[in-house]
DNA sequence: ATAACATTTTAATATTTGTTAAATTATTCA
DNA sequence: TGAATAATTTAACAAATATTAAAATGTTAT
């Protein structure tokens, strides 16, 4: 029997590093719960929602870091800019975690 | 039918975020990749087996980073610090990555 | 056209990470 | 004991992120 290791190349390790980089910050992994059970949202309701304090300038922020890095997308209509993900398979990853006795 | 939502506290979401923080990084990565076939390694041995460039002082320092933060643990045995991986549930998060389109 | 609203952008600063090289500690072996 | 080996620690610096507040952009309604 033979031992299949799975073999990220550098390349991949370095865009799943990115991917990580991205969502490592409790607002924005809040962000991504939120989306999660209702999407899409625009900037003043994923901030009203938020647990975490959060200024909507600050969110404006944050959402566009992870548009950049293609976790989420957005759309304007009228005044209102709404968010949403770009893959939900990347939220596993909370099923992931929350199965880690580190947390 | 109910939709059960997951809903992390503040306070474990602050956990996850230190968690993947402390992964983000490419060696990070290819180290767990490396100790998730073959554990427990010293650090000679994890260096010399890295395809990113990493000088053995910069191994020390990524590998204690992992230790403080829970990933890793350590033994001496003589000379040698051996490493492995605390919780492997953790690598799970690597098939969960492969599967989004992000990657 | 002007006011009001939603969001983004900018710019300045603070904080955290990453990197490097040299010095230090701990252990083994001659 | 002293030389050699393995790893860690320190300190100095570079680079990336996070945070804040103010100014700017774009849209709608009057």
């Amino acid at each position: 029997m033979k031992l299949t290791k799975r073999k990220f190349s550098i390349t991949k390790l370095q865009k799943v590093a990115k991917i990580l980089k991205t969502i490592s910050h409790p607002v924005k992994l809040e962000i991504l719960e939120i989306l999660e059970s209702d999407e899409p949202l625009d900037v003043s309701t994923i901030c009203s929602r938020i647990s975490n304090e959060c200024e909507i300038s600050m969110m404006s922020h944050h959402l566009s870091k992870m548009k950049d890095n293609g976790v989420l997308i957005s759309e304007k209509i009228g005044k209102q800019v709404y968010y949403r993900i770009f893959d939900r398979q990347l939220l596993s990853i909370f099923d992931c975690m929350e199965k880690c006795d580190l947390i």
